[in-house]
DNA sequence: ATACCAACAATGGTCGAA
DNA sequence: TTCGACCATTGTTGGTAT
């Protein structure tokens, strides 16, 4: 486990995250979102003061959760319900920090207190007390400024600045939507170099059951909408259609994909052997992929290709190199 | 190991750039 | 005139981050 860092809660929710920018982090093996992180970061960047005075930085935190993560019993902890919360809450308020005349308890006696007791209410009790601690709000703080805070740490930026400023309703189509607004010049020139890139032999991808369903449903559409001429127009009909339909009505259309999708494998499956034996013979390549151009059905059907002598591994090793030099702008 | 995200499959009219 | 991006949709894939 390496990614104690940093805990706290907010309502039912609770909130963990590494000290060095996790987007996803583990807890007792889930996996939770980067948006959880995102909460976390901005309470860690802030050092927090103790109830008593002093400030505790997130490293210290990070001690005392992980502590109470040897005691193996998060899980519990995360999956007990609200009631449980609120009644140990009432149980501790008077050792609540901070509340006039009612804090009874020296830092260091809570402390002996909560050695007192068992690992799982040491845990249970740990983690309300962070809790309840790190819930105030920080009314100055915004998600813009995360941006920066992350910026600051420079690997990630761009990602957490889209995800910080994204809109309450993220769905696909807001995204894209947003997408559209980015600097279209730029985004333009990024998908003409990777297209230039692309091998036109490469099978093409085969289509999802949505799509094959959108092949039926645009002969519908047109005679139904002769007029209607926009791919706009049918792409949203058919994405509404779609979802009106129940798995039954779906599942011939799965078929078909799984079908389309056997024959793509296939495909592709003799494309890479293709794409190893011309890696295999740098001068001969010309002229061999002219003939396998000629014998690639029968390659697609049956493979009876001689499989490489050798593999070239450096030659695929340069080729993954340009794509990432090239993923890196 | 897992989450996350961008790209990509098809379609045809429209518009801007070269 | 030609070429390519864009519009909209859902599901899948491959790559990247942690």
């Amino acid at each position: 486990m390496n990614l104690i860092g940093f805990l706290f809660g907010e309502g039912s929710e609770v909130f963990l995250s590494g000290s060095n920018g996790l987007s996803a982090v583990q807890i007792c093996g889930r996996w939770i979102g980067k948006r959880i992180h995102l909460t976390a970061v901005r309470v860690s960047a802030l050092s927090l003061p103790y109830p008593d005075g002093g400030v505790c930085g997130a490293s210290e935190i990070g001690s005392l959760w992980h502590f109470l993560w040897l005691s193996e019993s998060f899980h519990k902890i995360y999956t007990l319900s609200l009631p449980v919360w609120d009644n140990l809450a009432a149980a501790i308020e008077p050792w609540k920090p901070g509340v006039a005349g009612k804090s009874k308890f020296s830092p260091l006696t809570r402390a002996a207190l909560w050695f007192s007791l068992s690992f799982d209410s040491l845990s249970l009790i740990g983690f309300w007390y962070f809790s309840w601690w790190n819930c105030r709000p920080i009314p100055s703080l915004k998600d813009t400024d995360l941006v920066t805070m992350r910026a600051a740490k420079g690997k990630g930026a761009a990602k957490i600045s889209k995800e910080a400023l994204k809109p309450v309703d993220d769905g696909r189509v807001g995204k894209r939507k947003a997408a559209a607004a980015d600097d279209k010049s730029s985004k333009r020139k990024a998908r003409k170099e990777k297209r230039a890139k692309k091998d036109p032999n490469k099978p093409k991808r085969p289509p999802s059951a949505f799509f094959v369903f959108l092949e039926e449903f645009r002969k519908e559409f047109k005679k139904e909408n002769p007029n209607v001429k926009g791919v706009a127009a049918v792409g949203k009909a058919g994405g509404d259609k779609w979802k009106s339909l129940s798995d039954a009505e779906k599942a011939p259309y799965e078929a078909k994909a799984a079908k389309r999708k056997a024959e793509y494998e296939k495909q592709m499956k003799a494309y890479n052997k293709k794409q190893e034996s011309g890696a295999d013979d740098g001068d001969e390549e010309s002229e061999r992929s002219r003939s396998e151009v000629n014998d690639e059905e029968d390659e697609a059907s049956g493979e009876e290709g001689q499989p490489p002598e050798e593999e070239e591994e450096e030659e695929v090793e340069d080729e993954e190199e340009e794509e990432d030099d090239e993923d890196d702008d």
